[in-house]
RNA sequence: GUUUCCGUAGCUCAGUUGGAUAGAGCGACCGCCUCCUAAGCGGUAGGUCGGGUGUUCGAGUCACCUCGGGAACGCCA
C-alpha cells in the first residue's frame, strides 16, 4: 500500500492543480511546528516565482480547495505561504488499521536485488577485539534491513585466512613443537584429525611470532617461506592450516553468536588464491596492468580527479599477492558464482581511498559488469571518554569478548538491584539486554562517524537507549499477557479511531513505519530505525500513560486499544529484529 | 604538503535533502504511583549551529574563505 505521505502529496497535488498550479508542489511533510500543525506543504513558496504571485496567495488558493478532501481534517494558509494541516482522525484510523493487516504493514518491495555484503573483518587465529565490533553489527543489520524489504543479500565474513600472518602462525607452531608431523616433509599418511593446539594457546602463538618477526630477521625470513610453502600447496603445511582455519573459524562463530551475528558464508582469501594467476594474465592481456616501480600496477587516476589517486597495485614487487589481489580476485568470483547486483563492504573508513582504487580497477579492467553496484560503507570508530580509539585501563586493545562480558555484568548487576528476579533468570535475561544496549548505543549512531562508548551510558534505562527500547516492548507484551490472563482473545481485534491526541500521535507515528524502513534500506542507515523506534516508544509511553486499557468500560474502545498496542508491539519487534537483537518476555 | 571527513546546549547525539520560534537524551532543578511494569510520565533552566563572506524571498543545511580536530596519501590490512 501507498505511503502516508505519498497519500497525502497526491491529495495536496490535486488541489494545487484544481487551483491552477502544478500538482508537483503539493509536497507534504511531516510538520517542524507540531503546535501549530501535524503535516505541512511548502510549494506555494516554492511556487511563487513560478507564478508571480505572492506565496500567500497561491496558499490560500490551494486550502480553498482542500475543503472536498477526505484526509484532511483541517488546512490553513499560514504566512508567509505554509500549508498546515491536520489529519482526519478517521481518515489515519483507516490507513494504520490496513497496515495492521497486511504483511510487512503494507509495505511497497522495491525490486528485488541481489546483493553480497561483505562485513565483520574477521582474521583467523588473531582475537575480534572491539574494532570489530562496529562492522559486524552494522552489517548485520544492514542484511537484516535489505532482507526485510524483499531483497536477497548474502552476507560473507570474507576471513583474513592467507598470507604472512599465516606463515607466522605455522612457525610459531613449529616453534613449540618442531616435532609435529607436519613438519616433515617424508611424512606420507594421513594427518591428525586432531589440532594440534586450542584457540586459547593460538591467539598466544601469532602475537608471539608477529613480535618476533619485527626483530629476528632469520624468523621472519623462515615465516615468509612458510607463506610461500603454504601458497603453494605443501601437503603438512596445508593441513596445519586447515587446523588453524577450524579451531578459528569455531571460535569466531561462538563470538558472533553472542552478538547475534551469523554469515551465510564464511569464505575467505585463499578462496581466491586460485583464481589470481587468471585475474593477472588477464589484466596483463588486457593492456590494463603495467610494471611500475617493480610492482605489477593498473591505473586509476581519473581526469576529474582533484586528489592524488596512485595506481591499483595488483602484485607487490616480488611477485606476491597482497589485499588488492584478493579483494580483485573476490570480486571475480562472486560475479561467477553470483552474479549480484551490488556488492556491500563495511570497514573502517580508513580504508576509503583503497576501496576507490579497488573499485575503479574493477570498473575499468570489467570485472565488474555495469549493472553491478559496489558500494563501500566506511565506519568510524569507538571511541573511549577521551575522544580516541577505545582502550583497556591499561591503554591495550581490548577484546571485544571483554568488552560484551563487562556489558553483561554490569547489565546483570542492574537488574538485579531494580527488579525480584532470580539469578538464573536475571543472567538470561541481562544476555539479551546487553547485546541490545551494545547495538542499540552504537547502531543508532550514523555509522560514518566516530562515537563515544559510555558503558554507563549505553546500559541505562532511561533515554535513547537499548534497554529502554525493550522495556518499552516489555510493557505492551505484560498488559496483552494479563488479558489473556483474563481470558480475553488477541484475535479479531479492530482498531478504532483516535480518541486522545496521544492515542492519535501514536497512530501518525506508526503510519511512517514504511517511509522509514525503505529509506534505511536505501540509504543503508540503521540510526534511521533507531530514531523511528526511539519516537515510536515515546508515543507510546506518552499514550500509555494517560490511557486506561484493561479497565477501560467500553468494550468495543477496548479492544480497538489492544488492537493498537498488538500493533506498536509487532512494529516494534520488527524494528528490533531488523537491528539485531531481541526481546525479552519480562524484565 | 595534498586530499578528505568532522565541528550544533556542560556531556552524548538528532536535524526528514533550503522553510516558521534549531530538537532529543544525560546531568541539574521541580512535580506525578489507592490505577495495566515509576527501569515510566510531565515541566523548568541551558544555543551568536567554530568564525566570516556570498547565493536565496528564506541557510545548521548550498558555495568560497578561515580557525580547530581526526584520517588517508605505492609494495600493511
Amino acid at each position: 500500500m501507498k505511503k502516508l505521505l505519498d497519500l497525502l502529496s497526491e491529495e495536496m497535488g490535486k488541489a494545487f492543480e484544481a487551483a491552477g498550479y502544478d500538482p508537483a508542489l503539493g509536497r507534504v511533510t511531516i510538520s517542524n511546528r507540531p503546535d501549530l500543525c501535524e503535516y505541512q506543504c511548502n510549494g506555494a513558496m516554492a511556487g511563487a516565482k513560478q507564478y508571480h504571485k505572492a506565496p500567500i496567495m497561491i496558499a490560500n488558493d490551494v486550502a480553498e480547495k482542500l475543503t472536498a478532501s477526505a484526509a484532511f481534517r483541517e488546512a490553513v494558509a499560514a504566512a508567509p505561504g505554509f500549508l498546515n494541516l491536520k489529519l482526519s482522525e478517521e481518515f489515519l484510523a483507516d490507513m494504520v488499521s490496513r497496515m495492521a493487516g497486511e504483511p510487512k504493514f503494507g509495505l511497497e518491495l522495491p525490486e528485488r536485488k541481489k546483493i553480497i555484503i561483505d562485513y565483520g573483518g574477521a582474521n583467523v587465529a588473531k582475537p575480534l577485539h572491539v574494532g570489530h565490533l562496529r562492522p559486524a553489527i552494522i552489517g548485520e543489520s544492514i542484511k537484516r534491513i535489505c532482507r526485510y524489504v524483499g531483497h536477497e543479500v548474502i552476507g560473507d565474513v570474507h576471513l583474513g585466512d592467507w598470507g604472512l600472518q599465516m606463515g607466522l602462525v605455522i612457525m610459531g607452531v613449529k616453534e613449540r613443537q618442531p616435532g609435529l608431523v607436519y613438519f616433515d616433509e617424508e611424512y606420507q599418511g594421513e594427518y591428525p584429525q586432531e589440532a594440534p593446539f586450542t584457540i586459547s594457546e593460538l591467539e598466544e602463538i601469532y602475537p608471539a611470532a608477529s613480535a618476533r618477526s619485527k626483530e629476528d630477521a632469520a624468523f621472519k625470513a623462515a615465516a615468509m617461506e612458510a607463506t610461500v610453502k603454504l601458497q603453494n600447496g605443501v601437503r603438512g603445511y596445508r593441513a596445519l592450516w586447515k587446523h588453524i582455519l577450524n579451531v578459528s573459524v569455531t571460535d569466531l562463530k561462538k563470538n558472533y553468536a553472542g552478538l547475534n551475528v551469523a554469515f551465510d558464508l564464511w569464505k575467505g582469501e585463499s578462496d581466491v588464491h586460485e583464481l589470481i594467476p587468471e585475474m593477472v594474465a588477464y589484466m596483463k592481456d588486457g593492456g590494463y596492468a603495467y610494471i611500475s616501480e617493480g610492482a605489477l600496477v593498473v591505473d586509476v587516476k581519473e581526469e576529474t580527479d582533484t586528489k592524488e589517486m596512485p595506481p591499483c597495485m595488483i602484485l607487490k614487487s616480488d611477485g606476491a599477492s597482497l589485499y588488492n589481489t584478493t579483494d580483485l580476485a573476490t570480486i571475480m568470483e562472486r560475479m561467477r558464482l553470483y552474479h549480484p547486483d551490488q556488492i556491500i563492504y563495511i570497514t573502517d573508513k580508513r580504508q576509503d581511498l583503497y576501496f576507490e582504487q579497488v573499485f575503479r580497477c574493477a570498473r575499468k579492467t570489467k570485472l565488474v559488469e555495469p549493472g553491478t553496484e559496489l558500494k563501500w560503507i566506511g565506519n568510524g570508530t569507538m571511541n573511549g571518554s577521551d575522544g580516541k580509539p577505545f582502550k583497556t585501563r591499561e591503554g591495550g586493545v581490548m577484546r571485544l569478548e571483554n568488552l560484551i562480558r563487562e556489558t553483561r555484568e554490569e547489565m546483570y548487576r542492574k537488574i538485579r538491584e531494580g527488579r525480584e528476579m532470580s539469578g538464573e533468570e536475571a543472567e538470561k535475561v541481562a544476555d539479551m539486554v546487553a547485546v541490545a544496549a551494545l547495538k542499540y548505543g552504537d547502531l543508532s549512531n550514523q555509522a560514518a562517524k566516530d562515537y563515544v562508548f559510555d558503558i554507563d551510558r549505553f546500559t541505562s534505562f532511561e533515554g535513547d537507549t537499548g534497554p529502554y527500547i525493550l522495556y518499552t516492548v516489555v510493557r505492551i507484551k505484560s498488559i496483552l499477557n494479563k488479558y489473556r490472563e483474563q481470558g480475553g482473545s488477541l484475535d479479531g481485534l479492530c482498531l478504532r479511531v483516535a480518541g486522545s491526541e496521544s492515542e492519535k500521535a501514536l497512530q501518525m507515528q506508526l503510519a511512517q513505519f514504511n517511509a522509514m524502513i525503505q529509506s534505511a534500506a536505501e540509504e543503508t542507515a540503521p540510526h534511521k530505525v533507531c530514531a523511528f523506534l526511539y519516537d515510536l516508544a515515546n508515543a507510546f509511553n506518552h499514550f500509555y500513560h494517560e490511557t486506561k486499557i484493561l479497565s477501560e468500560e467500553d468494550e468495543t474502545r477496548k479492544k480497538g486499544l489492544l488492537a493498537l498496542l498488538v500493533l506498536v508491539r509487532d512494529m516494534m519487534e520488527a524494528c528490533v529484529e531488523v537491528l539485531g537483537f531481541e526481546v525479552p518476555d519480562k524484565m
